[in-house]
DNA sequence: AGTGCTACTTAGCACCAGCGGC
DNA sequence: GCCGCTGGTGCTAAGTAGCACT
């Protein structure tokens, strides 16, 4: 049997998947594709704006896709109690198997995520269930728990086919209800699938996991969309909470949410006029800030010193918030949530005074839990209220508010960063290792952490076996090289034959020698990234057009940094940024 | 000035398709 | 052709901030 890449090479083959005129027509097919959607893009970002605060003229959907109804456990599958058997009522069966299927996970060992879930679980049994269940710890849920394991793997083990017959059902589902109709666009939903039942998982030390999160009714949905739009039908039996005509704001669908009371909603993809829009809006203001942020510089600085208690706090905090690029730290409900801080709620435990901390002189310790339960830890050597805050940065600048500065100072540092580090004689692989590298200042700077991937050490150790086997083979082809050059000179350079090998050679050592470079490099970024996300300030903070004029200046294309989906979110950026651009 | 509500952005992690290496 | 790895994607929690109301 011959390999597949030598089927492309020669046409010869016996058994050929594909013939020439097939791959070219393929490939056509692909570019056609990318251009007919490159037609059919809304350039939203050559329109002119509408008024303020209407947020589209023209809205129709299908409303929210909701997760399948639950199936009842077969009958060879029992729960036991107290080491007999209990036949569940449909309700408690259900929230059972969410606990089940979460029992390799630690969760299930946390007291309070136990003592959560057993008191809503209690909520949803019969009088008779209630009175006879006490003990979440004579609860057997092994069964389940091997049934659930088993449909796992079962999935795992699906033949093509049926993999194959998932996709498309999956397809048809996006087609029906991943899509709306916007001022005459069709447009991406983000999120069009209405989150199934489960236990609420928070992060951190949240005072609610464990908690039954309920499932969605159409009756707890209200509906958006315009009054000429045809309305979305609800499911066979059922009608919507409400359908209201609001075109000031972007949302579809709504629901309130039973752990917190909050509302969640479903909207727009990233790629979208909406999100799009929005998005440009907030890296022009962040933009206005640079104009003025020496001004302001300055005047916390003085205000450091002010008479006033609250204008010293206001500086401090400001100053945090700019040098630190620290959140800007609102209030919360005590008790409703992981215990976490940004700059105006952080308490006096989370930071330490030192006249002199490793050689320098006024260093402040900072310690605390931020979002998601993010540990911050820093020391800085240095020269609460939120609404204020932002009242008085408004006053220095319209649209100015405390995240401004993390997205003006992220993208300022990427900016700045990109400058120092690249060259335009510079490799790929090394221009890249460069724009990393410059992401990866914003991401410090910004505190965005990753758990390292379970698998760092492993695949640290392949790609060192790979970049020392290269190694090996450059040694050797090296040799190799010297070998033919001796013979070349021995046999007079007349020789045509082994001048062409000599130059064949040279060829071979320096392919080596690039991809073995290469891997080097790979393994530095990935080693630097080990503990970094970069993800969230490339999508969130760094103005989308520094990152495409630098692209234009090394002459590369932006799919090196940005992936497909990236190149959706900011095409607005990608089209309308020059060479020149500066943030 | 404080508070609650609403709307929207930002965030990390689980999962899995698809790719390259063998 | 298979298998292991990883980048991309989906999911949804957790933030920020404006506004209405008192």
């Amino acid at each position: 049997m011959q390999k597949k890449v030598k089927c492309e090479d020669s046409n010869e083959c016996k058994k050929p998947k594909r013939t020439k005129g097939e791959i070219e027509e393929a490939r056509q097919l692909k570019i056609k594709k990318k251009e007919e959607e490159e037609q059919s893009r809304w350039r939203w970002w050559e329109e002119e704006k509408y008024e303020d605060g209407v947020k589209w003229r023209f809205l129709e959907h299908s409303g929210p896709y909701f997760p399948p109804e639950y199936q009842p456990l077969p009958d060879n599958v029992h729960f036991y109690y107290d080491g007999k058997k209990v036949k569940l009522s449909l309700a408690a069966e259900e929230v059972a198997l969410f606990f089940a299927q979460m029992l390799d996970h630690e969760y299930t060992t946390k007291k309070v995520f136990r003592e959560n879930f057993f008191k809503d679980w209690r909520k949803e049994m019969t009088d008779a269930e209630r009175s006879l269940i006490q003990d979440l710890g004579k609860c057997d849920f092994g069964e389940i728990h091997a049934m659930h394991k088993a449909k796992v793997e079962a999935r795992k083990n699906m033949t093509k086919e049926e993999k194959q017959a998932l996709k498309e059902a999956n397809q048809k589902i996006v087609d029906e209800f991943g899509y709306c109709l916007l001022d005459h666009h069709r447009e991406r939903i983000g999120n069009f699938k209405i989150e199934p039942p489960g236990l609420f998982r928070g992060r951190g030390e949240h005072p609610k996991q464990g908690m039954l999160k309920k499932r969605i009714q159409p009756e707890d949905i209200i509906i958006n969309c315009s009054k000429e739009a045809c309305i979305p039908v609800p499911p066979a039996g059922h009608r919507w909470k409400e359908v209201r005509h609001d075109n000031t704001v972007t949302w579809l669908v709504s629901w309130t949410e039973n752990i917190q009371g909050s509302i969640k909603y479903i909207m727009l993809n990233a790629n979208s006029k909406l999100k799009g829009e929005k998005d440009w809006e907030k890296y022009e203001v962040a933009r206005k800030l640079k104009s003025c942020v020496d001004n302001i510089r300055s005047q916390y600085r003085s205000d450091l010193k002010s008479r006033q208690m609250s204008t010293r706090q206001r500086a401090v905090a400001l100053y945090f918030i700019d040098k630190l690029a620290l959140r800007a730290g609102n209030e919360k409900e005590e008790g409703e949530t992981a215990d976490t801080v940004g700059c105006c709620s952080l308490r006096v435990e989370h930071i330490t005074l030192h006249e002199q901390m490793d050689g320098k002189e006024y260093v402040v310790e900072f310690d605390f839990l931020g979002k998601d339960s993010i540990r911050y830890y820093n020391k800085v050597p240095v020269i609460k209220k939120t609404s204020m805050l932002n009242k008085h940065l408004s006053s220095l600048m319209p649209g100015l508010t405390a995240k401004v500065f993390r997205t003006y100072n992220a993208s300022i540092t990427l900016q700045e960063q990109l400058k120092e580090l690249t060259n335009k004689s510079d490799s790929v692989a090394e221009k890249l290792l460069s724009y990393n590298r410059a992401n990866r200042a914003v991401a410090i700077l910004c505190n965005h952490q990753r758990a390292p991937p379970k698998t760092f050490d492993q695949s640290m150790a392949t790609l060192q076996s790979k970049i020392d086997a290269r190694k090996e083979q450059l040694a050797l082809a090296k040799s190799g090289l010297k070998q033919a050059k001796k013979e070349a000179k021995a046999k007079g350079s007349s020789e045509f034959k082994l001048q062409t090998l000599v130059e064949r050679k040279k060829a071979a050592v320096k392919r080596c020698e690039e991809q073995l470079l290469k891997m080097e490099i790979q393994a530095t970024d990935r080693e630097e990234n080990k503990q970094i996300a970069l993800g969230t300030s490339k999508l969130n903070y760094l103005d989308p057009r520094i990152s495409v004029a630098w692209c234009k200046n090394m002459g590369l294309p932006v799919d090196k940094i940005y992936n497909k989906s990236q190149r959706d979110k900011f095409a607005w950026a990608i089209d309308m940024t020059e060479v020149d651009f500066e943030f």
